[in-house]
RNA sequence: GCCCCUGUAGCUCAAUGGAUAGAGCAGGAGUGUUCUAAACUCAAGGUUGGGGGUUCGAAUCCCUCCAGGGGCACCA
């Protein structure tokens, strides 16, 4: 017999078993949805109910004999797995019938293999992801870098479950930010890279940006004969910022800085130039396009080979400027419009995402206080141009097309938008699109004591970290494995290192904060990928040592409490699977992962395997052993993680 | 001012209303003829930011205060 989900199948016998008992001695009280937990310790036994507090205190009686009474008439004859009922403390505790769940889940493991672990869903979606999204200006940096690892796990979980996941990555390249990086590529003469590609254009961005900034400051401090003198000493304090910035990158670029200065500062107006460049790339002009497109193809270039380094793929690219260059933003506005939403101001138009909230009565559905009134949203600026999150509003309704679910990976900082524009879908009368769109946010990453801007070039990107992670993995793997070749230990230290960063990114609750050090990100103890990949390695080494692969017969010597609890966690892991997917939560998968290790390597320092004490004992671990290799290798690769044979 | 997130051991984090709040790191004591020591074992470490409340039961839910971060644009 086997099972995709063991554990499920002994909690179904106890829901089946209570469900029973409880009809035939309180048919008055009714039954939804039984709750069964683990005990804090497995010697209470697996699973757990704490019904009878309820119960006692609805029947006003103690919990205790509505416990006892309970269990005597459950007979766990009646049920493959349940070896015993017994009540602690007001607690009904079922034990396993361990020797037959080990054969089930170990049965199970073998036979389904890579498929272990991954019950698939019946009702399977389309579903966008959209991740990473970095405009393409700079180097995708390490406050970034958490976005791609959790949307890409999101995406790998969401995919083992049987949806049809599709991973979107949203250029931004409409906005002004663009038209500064490509114009001062223009006036470079659009040179060839010399370097990798994303690191070229993000240093023109940083120069240009502070060329431009220092010439309009000045310009305006010139010109104006401001009276308020706190006005010009915030200017001059501006002024002086920039130029101690621009400073720092005479030294740090001074032949690029040199010919960006030279050609930047005999310009008459750039501030002009670079806007005139923007409307007409807006607008869709030829020579516009032509020169945007290359500046941002050319970091998009370098993301790609980022993204490839750490094995993340993306299965559509979507331009932001294809969007308004369409019809499908008007379109969009067109709606609005007609909608009762929104209003005009001038040629400005605004969305009233309060009154939509209000006369759907949507804020108790969106977790939002009653009194809290949501601000409204620009979505026509009074030139007529429009701003970011209405074209994402497009682009949303867009994705909806070819999706039922839109799962955008996005930071916290963006939830008012993200909320903004949830309600749009509202106010179109897409309340099913609306109830689809789910915002993922997840918390900064910053740097302690510094303060990471990318208009200033201050940053660390994502290939250092990933150099330096890779760099010291390597001096790991020859102290810790001086005998292997220089190629083998330059494998290692590349799949240790990037799965250290991955992991160190996806390990914490999305929800906090990360301050980013390298110990954090580099760690090789446990509690990290390299201790998983360890242990997988490890684990492997024993099977390939042993020779022979016995058949799963008997199973009943496993009596040890850790071999128990190893079955019992091998048992859960489709839980763990589902849970992670329902709540979307990768960093369960992390901490799984690590508690499988932990209790396997505890295993493996108290008793032998090959040497056990008998040929049944040794068998009997054996089968363990590669249950736990096979339920490591899913679960790390759930989250993006190589699991080795060696290391 | 309003809104959101966070606050748990010296540090980094677990624990989605259940039993004695768990791990790792750092510091302390150990385990090397033994399947990969990137490991393991033991001891120590706690008023879960403070205060109220709800509940048989609260780190978890509610109220309030405090601290840190983020947001409230005709930026993206």
């Amino acid at each position: 017999m086997i099972s995709e989900n063991p554990f499920a199948k002994f909690r179904e016998e106890c829901k089946t078993a209570l469900t029973k008992a409880m009809k035939e001695t309180l048919p008055q009280i009714e039954l939804n949805n039984l709750q069964l937990k683990k005990p804090p310790n497995i010697d209470f036994g697996q699973l757990a109910s704490s019904i009878c507090f309820a119960l006692g205190k609805k029947l006003n009686k103690n919990p205790w004999d509505v416990a006892d009474s309970l269990v005597t008439l459950i007979d766990s004859s009646d049920f493959d797995f349940i070896e015993k009922v017994i009540t602690t403390r007001g607690y009904i505790n079922f034990h396993l019938n361990f020797s037959k769940f080990a054969n089930l889940t170990l049965s199970s493991i073998k036979k389904l293999n890579k498929q272990y672990g991954f019950p698939k869903t019946k009702i399977a979606k389309k579903i966008i992801i959209e991740h990473t999204s970095v405009n393409p200006l700079h180097p995708i940096h390490i406050g970034q870098a958490r976005n791609p690892i959790i949307g890409d796990a999101l995406a790998r979980i969401l995919d083992q479950r049987g949806h049809y996941v599709s991973r979107h990555y949203y250029i931004d390249d409409v906005g002004r930010q663009s038209s500064v990086v490509a114009y001062g590529y223009d006036k470079l003469g659009r040179p060839e890279p010399n370097e990798k590609s994303d690191h070229f254009v993000g240093k023109i961005y940083t120069i240009t940006c502070c060329l431009v900034e220092i010439k309009r400051l000045k310009g305006i401090i010139a010109e104006t004969e401001l009276s308020s003198s706190e006005e010009i000493s915030k200017l001059k304090l501006a002024l002086h910022e920039w130029l101690s910035i621009s400073e720092e990158l005479k030294q740090k670029y001074p032949i690029l800085f040199a010919d960006l200065y030279k050609k930047i500062d005999s310009e008459k107006n750039p501030e002009e130039d670079i806007n005139k460049l923007n409307r007409g790339y807006e607008e869709g002009s030829f020579e516009a396009k032509k020169l945007v497109r290359t500046v941002s193809k050319l970091c998009l270039k370098g993301f790609r080979e980022t993204q490839k380094r750490i094995k993340i793929f993306y299965d559509s690219w979507d331009w932001e400027s294809d969007l308004v260059w369409s019809n499908k933003v008007n379109d969009v506005l067109q709606n609005l419009r007609d909608s009762p939403f929104v209003y005009s101001d001038g040629e400005v138009l605004e969305f009233n995402a309060e009154n939509v909230a209000l006369s759907l009565a949507l804020k108790p559905k969106l977790g939002l206080r009653a009194d809290y009134e949501i601000p409204p949203l620009t979505l026509v600026r009074s030139d007529g141009t429009t701003l970011y999150t209405t074209r994402d509003i497009a682009y949303t309704l867009w994705k909806f097309t070819r999706a039922e679910k839109v799962i955008n990976v996005i930071g916290m900082e963006q939830s008012l938008a993200q909320l903004q524009l949830k309600l749009a879908l509202y106010a179109l009368d897409q309340n099913e699109y609306a109830d689809n769109f789910v915002h993922f946010a997840y918390n900064l990453v910053s740097l302690p004591g510094y303060k990471m801007s990318s208009r200033r070039g201050r940053y660390i990107t994502f290939d250092e970290v990933l150099d330096e992670a890779i760099e010291r993995a390597y001096k790991e793997v020859s102290k810790r494995s001086p005998n292997l070749s220089d190629n083998e230990k330059q494998k290692i230290s590349k799949f240790v290192g990037i799965g250290a960063v991955r992991y160190a990114l996806i390990d914490v609750d999305p929800s906090k904060p990360v301050v980013f050090t390298w110990d954090r990100v580099l760690n090789f103890e446990t509690n990290s990928a390299p201790y998983a990949q360890y242990t997988h390695a490890r684990a492997c080494s024993i099977l390939r040592k042993s020779k022979n692969q016995p058949k799963i017969q008997n199973l009943d010597v496993l009596k040890k409490k850790l071999e128990r609890e190893l079955i019992l966690s091998l048992a859960s892991f489709p839980d763990v699977f589902l849970e992670a997917n329902e709540y979307l939560k990768p960093n369960m998968i992390a901490d799984y992962v690590n508690t499988l290790a932990d209790k396997f390597n505890s295993f493996y320092n108290a008793f032998p395997v090959i040497k056990a004490e008998t040929p049944t004992l040794r068998d009997a671990r054996l089968n363990l052993t590669e249950a736990i290799t096979i339920v490591l290798s899913n679960a790390l690769n759930l989250i993006g993680i190589f699991a080795p044979e060696r290391m």
